[in-house]
RNA sequence: GGCGGAGUAGCUCAGCUGGUUAGAGCAGCGGAAUCAUAAUCCGCGUGUCGGGGGUUCGAGUCCCUCCUCCGCUACCA
């Protein structure tokens, strides 16, 4: 009954095309959607927080029959790569779905028969270069001469002239409803960069587009025609409201969540996010989602990554060297979240060491030391608080808003400056209060320093339960917070530290990342 | 080519609708302290705010122009 009231949040990643296998950039979308899962939770939100992969088209096929298997067998392996993934990275999605499941079947087919019931959809001709290799049509400027006079892609790979039958959705007439929509929901876009090059795009006319195939077979039966298969985006962006149990528009989660609250997706697919997805939804005159949201991509100590280049970075070396919540806290820390960013190892050192380890790793040690040593390992009685105390702790207290309202805005990089903020404050509070001084002078008074400092410090670990949520655990367990008191319920006075509870030994958070070079 | 964005301290970036001596973090230099993960704290920046011109009592913040960089310019996830 209380569920019932609570506000929803449904966060969605891309589906992951399975073909490829799992880099820097999947785990990096997919840690976003977590972090906002997790506040959202904390905020007292019903969330859902959907993942998954794409596995079917041309290249799906391929690769399943290069390796002699049915590409069914083959998907059902390299789906379990993106589970492996979401495990190791500490992922707390609530669902995974797979383009080949039932469900999704059973939706995209549905959203198919409405749009064709809507007179959206209408069976016309595919004509274009085609390149096999890239799985991809071209448009006659774009391609180049080879060597033999023929016709190349971009790419490089051959084409050939190809005319096929196929469906189109109108989506040139959803031009000028696409901009109203634009106009009237001017968060639907994020960065502002990017949503002025959708309209841009927009603007510029559209066309209807092809969505379906009669070349290659894995993918979803177009219904009443089985020559055809449902192409990509109508297949793949569906699987938003597929895990919301559409076509059941009465399913409880389609009634708690759908439209989502945001779709995370990176920059190179913003384009079918915010423009074909809404239209598509509109035509079907379904709602259409809150929000999607476009971030940067990685590159590697300065290089573009690529896999010709080998610079690939791996999840999970990053989590093997440098540790999981150190790996999560620097790709949201390092770079203002919709910027591209550079991983280099001298970097990924200088955050997780001077902040994570120095600032605030260190500070919880201090004061957790000083109160096991000085204050027999309980929580101290606060006496009056000056104007000191309060110059430390109402900042902190008022970090919630602050980060609330950073997170909304997917300001990562906002939300955990304005935390560091006052963890540098706390340090130096600690410093001009000096309580290793006041042991001797004034006993109450180093109590009442010290569990400022504590309250600093839950309120802090509270937030970054999210971005760093084992390592912010074991802070909360240190300041013997209960398990079910580290929600934002608990924030400010509610969940205030009391007066002798008994305290753990405390122990570091935080390890300095010490080169192996330089060891001993 | 068209449209859009950016160019601010060594590095990464903040600077809303124009207005006190242009800021932060990191790096660097000097000092203090010693509770703590050799972790912390305090102090120190003469930056042509890309160049030039203009509007204004006043511009990093508006206009023009030039230079440089980047993104988008449709059916690859």
């Amino acid at each position: 009954m209380a569920a019932a009231e609570k506000p929803r949040y449904y966060v969605t990643t891309p589906i992951y095309y399975v073909n490829d296998a799992p880099h820097i950039g999947h785990a990096y979308t997919t840690l976003a959607c977590d972090v906002l899962a997790r506040f959202k939770r904390l905020d007292g939100y019903d969330v859902k927080f959907l993942t998954g992969t794409d596995e079917h088209g041309q290249k799906v096929e391929k690769s399943a029959m290069a390796r002699g298997i049915a590409p069914q067998e083959f998907t059902d392996q390299v789906s379990q790569n993106f589970r492996d993934l979401a495990a190791a990275m500490g992922y707390s999605n609530d669902d995974f779905i797979r383009t080949t499941e039932e469900r999704h079947r059973k939706a995209c087919q549905a959203l198919w028969q409405t749009l064709i019931e809507r007179d959206e959809i209408y069976l016309g001709a595919y004509k274009g270069w085609y390149a096999v290799r890239d799985e991809a049509f071209y448009g006659e400027g774009e391609l180049k001469d080879g060597p033999n006079g023929e016709k190349l892609a971009p790419t490089g790979a051959p084409v050939e002239w190809v005319e096929e039958p196929s469906y189109f959705f109108r989506l040139s007439k959803w031009q000028q409803p696409l901009l109203d929509f634009y106009e009237q929901n001017p968060d639907f876009i994020a960065p502002d960069s990017r949503r002025n090059e959708v309209i841009s795009f927009v603007k510029g006319g559209l066309n209807d587009l092809s969505v379906s195939r009669t070349t290659f077979s894995w993918g979803v039966p177009v219904p009443g025609d089985d020559a055809h298969i449902m192409y990509v985006w109508l297949d793949a962006l569906t699987n938003y409201i597929t895990a919301c149990g559409y076509p059941d528009q009465s399913a409880a989660d389609y009634q708690a969540y759908w439209p989502a609250s945001l779709h995370m997706v990176g920059k190179d697919i913003l384009r079918f996010h915010a423009v074909y997805w809404p239209a598509f939804l509109m035509a079907a005159n379904l709602p259409t989602p809150q929000r999607v949201f476009a971030h940067g991509w990685w590159t590697n100590e300065g290089q573009k990554i690529s896999k010709s280049l080998g610079n690939v970075i791996s999840p999970y070396e990053l989590v093997n060297r440098y540790g999981l919540d150190q790996t999560r806290y620097f790709l949201l820390r390092e770079v203002p979240f919709g910027n591209d960013g550079d991983f280099s190892h001298q970097a990924m050192i200088n955050r997780m060491n001077s902040e994570l380890a120095n600032d605030l790793g260190n500070l919880a040690q201090r004061v957790l030391s000083m109160v096991n040593k000085n204050c027999d390992a309980a929580v101290p009685t606060p006496g009056p608080l000056t104007e000191h105390d309060l110059a430390l702790l109402t900042p902190a207290r008022d970090l919630l808003a602050t980060v609330r309202a950073a997170l909304d805005r997917q300001a990562f990089h906002d939300a955990l400056e304005s935390i560091w903020v006052v963890v540098r404050a706390a340090n130096a509070y600690v410093d001009h209060q000096a309580p290793w001084a006041l042991r001797k002078t004034d006993i109450d008074r180093m109590g009442t320093v010290l569990w400022v400092l504590m309250e600093t410090v839950r309120h802090v670990a509270l937030l970054m339960q999210t971005v760093v949520p084992t390592s912010a655990g074991l802070m909360l367990d240190q300041l013997a917070v209960p398990a079910d008191q580290r929600s934002f319920e608990f924030w400010g006075e509610a969940g205030a530290l009391k007066a002798g509870t008994a305290l753990p030994k405390p122990q570091g958070v935080f390890p300095r990342y010490v080169e192996e070079s330089q060891g001993a």
